[in-house]
Formats: structure tokens, C-alpha cells, sequence
RNA sequence: GGACAGGUUCCCGAGUGGCCAAAGGGAGCAGACUGUAAAUCUGCCAGCACCGCUUUCGGUGGUUCGAAUCCACCCCUGUCCA
């Protein structure tokens, strides 16, 4: 008997999204659902604790970094990941194979798997498809992604295709490669921005599906009318059993039209970076709090927030903090732009339970928190 | 009173005849950031009618085709000696 089980609790009626509960080994998960990323086995800046103050359900962590520093045999003489990092929630890992695109510079793939060199020491490395499970199985993470070839965005139907057929080809072996049951392998749709492509590689790709899949490939670049596109052409295809995951989404506006998508999961680094960068996510719309205007504002980041950072804090003050470099100004943005994040989701699930999710999506657009994004 | 050293655009600081509106930092201002090589990166930073012109390198006067750079005097700062 699977440890795993996604059942669709509610179906709005105005709109056909859904909220759901995806049970893991660590506990269960409410979808539609936004996962903080802590790459390094850790959540940038943030306590566990704080992290999970700020209402996250489930964090992702990352393949590729953790074998190269400290190495996933360490993390498992450790205990495993979740109490490596003292995180008991619901972890999902990515596979590396986003590296593969991100850090296409330093690689080279071929049909066994990326070879590539360390960003740390320059060392040589080979990840295949097996060694990415082999990986994430010594991580222990709850929901293990296959490894991928993502395309870069502007990528030729030639070169998307035959991203796709090895991603395809991968997941087979990932596919055999794990056994156990106390994770969860999702596959991963490619296809670029080519609509047959994407119909392909999802019939495909969820045919393998045993508890839930994901959307690779898009926010790389193109325009969001362009990615609301190729979703609302996968739609249709989705089955209604799985959970959906649009990997590296999480500005508010696409969070809000991802879920009109059929999407129940979503993962972004934007919340926290931007955090260390100065900028918040408020009810108003973007604050670059660092900017001179805040100088002499005594007024709180977004006084619809009762974060610990919006509780106690003013712009003024969160403005001197980024202007002196200190620590803590990142700190509490990220800990606020994570809070307000899952409050969105929590909105969002509230108004489908509520069969008005389309009235919400409407006010929504019309509101500075998406004009202002 | 004497001997050195020095005064450069918001700050520090390079520059010792033309390639200098003046290197490089810092501060300031703005922008970017979407499965994190990011507490990072980029741009602006004398003024303007901006492919050119005007005002700048302690002050004044001079040398020169041409001065932040050379000369004279003056003012100020630091260190040391009386």
C-alpha cells in the first residue's frame, strides 16, 4: 500500500479548479499549494521554524547541489534530509536536471546523462538518469522529480523535440531505476513552446504517473501570455486523479493564473531572492523597499499582513536594514514575501471551496497586487 | 617662529603639461530577478539647448597654443622641532 494518495476534495463549481490533499510519509498537503525553495538544504536565511510560521506546507530542495556539497552519501549518514536540515514537513527534490539548463555553460549531455563540471571546484561529473534517483533516494525526500532535459527558451522545434524524447527516455529509466514505496517519482512534461510537442510529451509522460506530474519548461523566458497558452492547450489532457506541478512559478499573478490552469503545485525561488534583493510582495503590489521614498515611512510593508515582519516592523526601518546590509533585512522580507505567498494560496483555496474562484480571478486581475507585478 | 607632508568632483582616493568632466572604491539613486553558481547583477552619478558647449581639481595672479598638473604669493590641514 502506497504511502501516497491525492484525492480532490473540492471541485469549484464557476471555474473547475480544485483544492486536494496530497498525503505523503511527513503528512498531508492542501493544494492549490506554493513550495518554498531551499536548494542547499535550507530555505535562504530562514529557521525551519520560521518557515513553517510563514505557512509553507512543503519545501523543495535541490539534487545537483546537495551531491556536490556535502555529498548525498553524508546527508544520509546524516539521517536523511528531513533531519539533516530538521525539516519534517513534506520535502520534494528536484532531479539536477534544471542545472543541466541553467548552467548549460559548464555541460555537456548526451544520451547517458550530463557530464558537467563543478561550479564549486571545477571537478568533473556525471549524472545519469540512475544516479539522479540514486541521489534523491539517499536524500529521502518525499516527492523525487525524474531527471529532465529542459530546452532553453527560443530553442528550435528539432532541438525541443529531441529535448523532450530524452527527457521521455530518461524518465523510462528513472522509472526503473526506483522501487521503493516511501517516495514518490514525478515525471516531467517538456515541449518547449511547441504546441504538439507539449501534447505529445504530456500523453506520454502521464501515462507513467503513479501520484502526480509536472509541467517543466516554461517561465524561462517568454512572455506569460505565451506560457498561459501552451497551458490552456494542455489542459484538456490533464487526468483528474494527479496533482499538477508548474515547476519555477511563483510571481502572484501567474500563481492566481496557473491555478485557473488546472494547476494544484507550484514552486518558486522569486519570494525569497527578491527578499534579499530589497522587494516585497504586499496586497498593494510590489515594494522596493530599499527605494528613497521609504526613507521616513513609519507605516508597515503591507498592513494587510499579520507577519511577524509586518507586525513589527516599518519600511523605514526594513529600507535602513537592505541600505546597511544587514542580514536581517532579507530575513524578514523573505520571511513576509513566504507568508504572503501562502496567504495568496490561501485565498485561492477559500474562494474554490466557496465556488468563486472566477469572481476572485477577475477582482484579482483588476487589483495593484497583479497590475503591480 | 621653523621643518617637512598635504589640500582633487558628496566621501575616500588616483592623476604631475594635451589622450581629463578627471581612474578606482564608497555612499546615493534607479532597474532586473520565476524547478537559486544570486545577501547577486546592471545602469546613472558637475550642468546644459547633451555627437557640442559651460563651470570644476584650496585662493589669486602668472608662464604656455594648451594647466588639476609648471611658477609666485596667500589661505587652510596634519606631523615633527622650538
Amino acid at each position: 500500500m502506497s504511502k501516497f494518495e491525492y484525492k480532490v476534495l473540492h471541485v469549484c463549481k464557476q471555474s473547475g479548479a480544485r483544492v486536494g490533499e496530497l498525503t505523503t510519509p511527513h503528512g498531508k498537503i492542501i493544494t492549490p499549494v506554493f513550495m518554498p525553495v531551499g536548494t542547499q538544504a535550507t530555505v535562504k536565511s530562514l529557521a525551519p521554524y520560521e518557515v513553517e510560521a510563514a505557512g509553507a506546507q512543503i519545501i523543495l530542495s535541490n539534487t545537483y547541489h546537495l551531491y556536490l556539497r556535502p555529498g548525498h552519501k553524508l546527508v544520509e549518514k546524516a539521517g536523511g534530509l528531513h533531519k539533516f536540515m530538521n525539516w519534517h514537513k513534506p520535502i520534494l527534490t528536484d532531479s539536477g536536471g534544471f542545472q543541466v539548463f541553467s548552467l548549460s555553460k559548464i555541460n555537456k549531455i548526451t544520451s547517458d546523462g550530463v557530464t558537467f563540471r563543478s561550479h564549486i571546484d571545477g571537478s568533473k561529473h556525471l549524472i545519469t538518469p540512475e544516479k539522479s534517483m540514486e541521489i534523491q533516494e539517499s536524500l529521502g525526500s518525499d516527492i523525487m522529480m525524474a531527471f529532465d532535459e529542459c530546452s532553453r527558451y527560443g530553442a528550435d522545434e528539432r532541438e525541443a523535440t529531441a529535448a523532450m524524447k530524452r527527457t521521455l527516455s530518461w524518465l523510462d529509466r528513472c522509472r526503473k531505476y526506483h522501487v521503493n514505496d516511501t517516495q514518490m517519482l514525478f515525471p516531467i512534461v517538456q515541449g518547449n513552446m511547441y504546441k504538439n510537442l507539449r501534447l505529445q510529451s504530456l500523453k506520454e509522460t502521464v501515462q507513467y504517473a503513479e501520484c502526480g506530474f509536472a509541467i517543466g519548461g516554461l517561465s524561462v523566458g517568454e512572455p506569460k501570455e505565451l506560457m498561459y497558452e501552451i497551458m490552456d492547450e494542455m489542459q484538456p489532457y490533464y487526468p483528474e486523479k494527479h496533482p499538477r506541478y508548474l515547476m519555477g512559478v511563483g510571481s502572484p499573478d501567474c500563481l492566481v493564473e496557473g491555478v485557473l490552469r488546472g494547476i494544484d503545485m507550484f514552486d518558486c525561488v522569486l519570494p525569497t531572492r527578491i527578499a534579499r534583493n530589497g522587494t516585497a510582495f504586499t496586497h498593494n503590489g510590489r515594494v522596493v523597499v530599499r527605494n528613497g521614498i521609504y526613507k521616513e515611512d513609519f507605516t508597515p510593508l503591507d498592513d494587510k499582513c499579520d507577519c511577524y515582519c509586518c507586525k513589527n516592523y516599518t519600511k523605514a526601518y526594513l529600507r535602513h536594514l537592505n541600505n546597511a546590509g544587514e542580514i536581517l533585512g532579507g530575513r524578514l522580507l523573505s520571511l513576509h514575501n513566504i507568508t504572503y505567498l501562502t496567504g495568496l494560496m490561501d485565498r485561492i483555496r477559500t474562494a474554490i471551496l466557496e465556488d468563486r474562484f472566477l469572481d476572485f480571478v477577475n477582482a484579482f486581475r483588476l487589483s495593484p497586487e497583479y497590475k503591480n507585478m
